[in-house]
RNA sequence: GCCUCGGUGGCGGAACUGGUAGACGCGCUGGAUUCAAAAUCCAGUUCUUUCGGGAGUGUGGGUUCGAUUCCCACCCGAGGUACCA
């Protein structure tokens, strides 16, 4: 009877498809374990074999949990709005609606055919109005709270109201907007309605603001920072400008603290909480404001290096610095407005790319120091960004060595104010060795008591405190494209935002005859000749029906990509509640995700907005953890490993690898269909793909034609793609997971070679052989040890995500099981379950054929018995001198000086010891043999 | 530059808290079976060797009876990040 994988897996698909073993209750007796792969973005391109490998991970773990007993939430979706299928309907005029169907059905088949154990009735689509309905509403609930850094939460915006009416807000210590001006409690009262609102606004966690963003004008959209990679767009590499413009943004930064200290509590890996640490960028010094002389004005700057500030030579502000054209002098003016001009022209790209060219100008006026009351003159320069503390920096070129090269280029002085420091070189920038010195009251202390000081003396001055800077910037919520989430605002008659009322949720996207920005430059949204909202009839009307009475236009910019993905692992809970995001009971039995797998990518988009989302959850009552995720695991990616022809440079040659030394030649890839397990190209094959070649010599290496190989990212440019339908097709689905789990550890990158799949799968065919005369004979001992040894190991893989090593003891348990020629019921049936999280379908069949009528996946998983594999002699490895010589078998009970006599008796010990009398000889009984000297 | 991870046969990789380096698989070599091929099975496969042995986990040092494993310095590769004051 052969192992007739086809048959075997459509008949499992099949069957869990109709009986749905896998779908998880939302109230068990069982303890819950949730596993959750990060959701993808259905693609045109379907999967390729690196896809999958997170997936299978996380479906392993999922299916040996529920053999462990537990209530398994297994759930998968789509993350389904997104850049590629708008761009695609911009160039084709085919609704993205429709290619994300299609896509999601091919994705779907895909992910089928490879066995995994998903609860497909809880699918969600991040794009279908019933679930968009509750990102509207999450976006509403954002709206409705301010942050109080007194409690350290979120609380409701009508909360704030109150506090407004009865003390102003003198007394509230929230996160705001800078620019948040002083009122009491009887201005307040004053105020208009309309006025009223845009003071709310600088509270609000989601508001709008005129920020300078990154516009794309390529993509047509603003663009998030983490969705810029070296200055252009992640998707599609087109240059960012800076832009001002009306945007809806996120209030992240009242939670930075927040989202540093969550790290210490959750069990992710340490260079995903790195790069979410960096993002952050938390930095401690203290703020400062220079008063400049002869103006009305101050400087306020941020440094980390307060014990610094005798050093200060020069102050240096951004170009785009507000205070740049009150204070610079008329004689400087001409030299700064061309300095501005200049810088201006310089892209974001080329500023950052061009790290090395100093450059500035004087600006004619001079600040006045706090303790000395010296002049400071005040220049400005590029090198201070305008987007980050203050936008100006106290100089101090002995101690940064920015301003240091700065100093040296401009022939700025540079005073030394660190004890025993040569600086004539370059700045002394070492923190734990500095000792200030002329100073004033600060000589001879230390960095940190300096620090201490001068924030004490700058206090009293009342010109400055200890402050704590960070990086992140509030996030920019808006863009200026089709295929996103509408925001459930329209524009009152004063043009300030309001919230839809929660019952008319969903607000759905309008169909629009362009994906285009209109002619007016507004977004795609503006081609919609019905979006406008009737606050009487509460319903999407007709654009010619505005009156800004009744009838007010509908927002015109939609959702990013990450705010569909930022909820979507609670909302699976109860994917299916109409009445709330999910319902109370849902989210106490589930809490959190137990296991997230996903790709590194996401580390400072997805992972870091989620655990933002999450907390606000959380102060709101509405989620009960404030981190969503307990355990996070990055699969590695999977390379490709390219094949290359080597084409003569000068001849019309094509060379096999081996032939190539000493010719000018020109790689070309090939494509990795027409390559065998050996490196031998299918010459014919590779003729017809590429017909241009077609008539070309071949040289052939002893009657072959070898390639050469790289492992190269796995891409379709570079014709390394290897498809799983193909796999599945030539070895099924069991072969292709275990396969994608022996090639190494799960977290690491590692190339694919189909050669290798072959090892598995014969596997799978020695697996099916055992089974094919199973009897009821009792096991012998050797047996139980060989199953015991397995049920220990693969316990403890499958608990260290350590699967590739699971297959290997797979294969060594039915090599020896094999070799015993044991057929026994007993142990075969033990032997599929432990299987069957890796190859479920084999599993399956074989449980059925041993007479089961229920699925394995809920069979209890073996129990580990030490018993079996108590052993009563060891084979003690005798080194001499640390290096092993010979092997001697020994009773595992023999006492260590037993042990000793026995080997210092032995033949081949004298042999190896010539005369010589022994040092020393260390004896770790069960383990090892040493004799020294 | 900084942060993180990694470096072991021809290849993917294994080695628990320091204790027999190279498990398992691919590939390769030889053999069996076959008219032949596929498939299957058996044996071998780190390098080197005068067949006794010798060397060996990126390099150099250190700790130890003993180091792929711990410590120090360096080299190389991958990923992240970068005028962040």
């Amino acid at each position: 009877m052969e192992y007739n994988f086809r048959e075997i897996e459509a008949k499992w698909q099949k069957k869990w498809s109709n009986e749905e073993p896998f779908r998880a209750i939302n109230d068990s007796d069982k303890p819950k374990y949730y596993v959750l792969s990060m959701f993808p973005y259905p693609s045109g391109a379907g999967l390729h074999v690196g896809h999958p490998l997170g997936y299978i991970a996380g479906d392993i773990y999922a299916r040996f949990k529920r053999h462990k007993g537990f209530n398994v939430l297994h759930p998968m979706g789509y993350d389904s709005f997104g850049l590629p299928a708008e761009q695609y309907a911009i160039q084709t005029g085919q609704h993205p609606a429709k290619t994300t169907d299609q896509n999601i059905k091919r994705y779907r088949e895909q992910l089928d055919q490879l066995g995994f154990s998903f609860d497909w009735n809880r699918e969600v689509r991040t794009s279908d109005p019933t679930y968009y309905k509750w990102t509207q509403w999450v976006f509403i609930q954002l709206y409705d709270s301010w942050y109080d850094k007194q409690v350290d939460k979120a609380l409701p915006i009508q909360n704030l109201v109150s506090k407004f009416e009865t003390e102003g807000n003198s007394g509230i210590d929230a996160v705001c907007d800078d620019d948040t001006p002083r009122f009491s409690a009887t201005e307040w009262k004053h105020f208009s309605e309309a006025d009223k609102q845009r003071i709310l606004l600088k509270y609000r966690l989601t508001y709008l603001a005129d920020a300078e963003v990154n516009w794309c004008p390529a993509l047509g959209t603003v663009l998030a920072n983490d969705e810029i990679v070296n200055g252009v767009s992640e998707r599609g590499g087109h240059p960012v400008i800076r832009k001002k413009m009306t945007q809806w943004m996120m209030r992240i930064t009242a939670y930075a603290q927040r989202l540093l200290d969550g790290l210490d509590t959750i069990d992710w890996p340490q260079p995903l909480k790195d790069s979410q640490t960096n993002w952050i960028g938390r930095s401690e010094g203290a703020s400062v404001s220079f008063k400049v002389k002869s103006h009305d004005a101050v400087i306020e700057v941020f440094t980390t290096r307060p014990d610094t500030i005798f050093g200060a030579s020069f102050m240096t502000l951004a170009p785009e610095h507000e205070l740049v054209q009150k204070i610079t002098s008329s004689e400087q003016k001409a030299e700064v407005d061309a300095y501005i001009e200049a810088t201006s022209k310089r892209s974001e790209r080329d500023r950052m790319a061009d790290v090395k060219t100093i450059s500035g100008a004087f600006t004619g006026a001079y600040a006045e120091h706090p303790f000395t009351k010296e002049p400071v003159p005040i220049w400005i320069g590029d090198y201070v960004l305008a987007g980050y503390g203050t936008g100006a920096v106290m100089s101090v070129p002995c101690g940064d060595q920015r301003d240091y090269d700065f100093a040296k280029h401009f022939g700025i002085d540079i005073p030394n104010i660190f004890e025993g420091v040569d600086i004539a070189e370059e700045a002394f920038v070492d923190k734990a060795n500095t000792i200030i010195a002329n100073s004033d009251f600060l000589n001879g202390l230390n960095f940190k008591e300096a620090t201490r000081k001068v924030i004490d003396e700058l206090e009293q001055l009342g010109q400055g405190q200890g402050k704590i800077n960070y990086r992140l910037r509030d996030a920019v919520f808006s863009r200026q494209r089709y295929w996103g989430e509408p925001f459930p605002v329209y524009y009152d008659a004063n043009g300030l935002p309001q919230m839809l009322a929660e019952e008319h949720l969903p607000l759905q996207l309008p169909e629009v005859e362009k994906y285009l920005p209109t002619e007016t430059g507004d977004p795609p949204l503006g081609n919609a000749t019905a979006w406008a909202w009737d606050t009487t009839t509460n319903t999407v009307v007709s654009n010619e029906k505005i009156d800004r009475i009744r009838v007010f236009p509908l927002e015109l910019n939609t959702m990013p990509g990450w705010a569909g993905s930022s909820q979507y692992f609670n909302r699976y809970m109860d994917p299916k509640n109409d009445e709330a995001i999910y319902s109370e009971e849902a989210i106490e039995y589930w809490e959190d995700v137990d296991l997230y797998i996903g790709g590194s990518e996401h580390a400072t988009g997805h992972l870091l907005y989620s655990r933002f989302w999450q907390k606000f959850l959380f102060d709101r009552g509405i989620a009960p953890k404030d981190e969503f995720a307990r355990k996070l695991i990055n699969q590695g990616m999977i390379t490709g490993t390219s094949a290359f022809v080597y084409k003569d440079q000068n001849s019309n040659k094509i060379y096999s690898k081996g032939l190539v030394s000493g010719n000018k030649v020109n790689p070309i890839h090939a494509d990795v269909s027409f390559v065998n397990a050996s490196d031998e190209l299918d010459v014919e094959g590779f003729k017809k793909w590429r017909p241009d070649l077609a008539d070309a010599e071949y040289v052939l290496e002893a009657g072959k034609f070898i390639v050469g190989r790289e492992v190269e990212k796995m891409s379709k440019s570079k014709y390394n793609v290897v498809n799983p339908d193909a796999i599945c097709e030539q070895y099924g689905a069991d072969s292709l997971r275990l396969y994608e789990m022996f090639l190494g550890p799960l977290e690491q990158s590692k190339p694919w070679n189909t050669a290798g799949i072959t090892g598995v799968h014969s596997f799978l065919k020695k697996l099916w052989k055992l089974y094919l005369g199973v009897d009821e004979n009792e096991p012998t001992n050797e047996n139980l040890k060989t199953l015991h040894k397995t049920i220990k190991k693969v316990e403890e893989d499958i608990e260290n995500f350590s699967f590739n090593t699971s297959v290997a003891t797979f294969m060594i348990c039915v090599n020896e099981i094999t070799a015993q020629k044991c057929s026994s019921k007993a142990v075969l049936e033990s032997l599929a379950i432990l299987v069957s999280p890796y190859a479920p379908h084999i599993a399956e069949e074989l449980w059925e054929r041993m007479g089961h009528t229920t699925s394995i996946s809920a069979a209890a998983f073996p129990k580990f018995e030490e018993k079996y594999l108590v052993e009563s002699s060891k084979e003690y490895p005798i080194s001499f001198n640390g290096k092993l010589r010979f092997k001697l078998e020994l009773p595992l009970d023999m006492g260590k000086d037993d042990i000793e006599k026995a080997v210092m008796a032995h033949e081949k010990t004298h042999e190896q010891l010539q005369g010589r009398t022994p040092k020393k000889v260390i004896v770790v009984p069960g383990k090892i043999v040493n004799i020294v000297g």
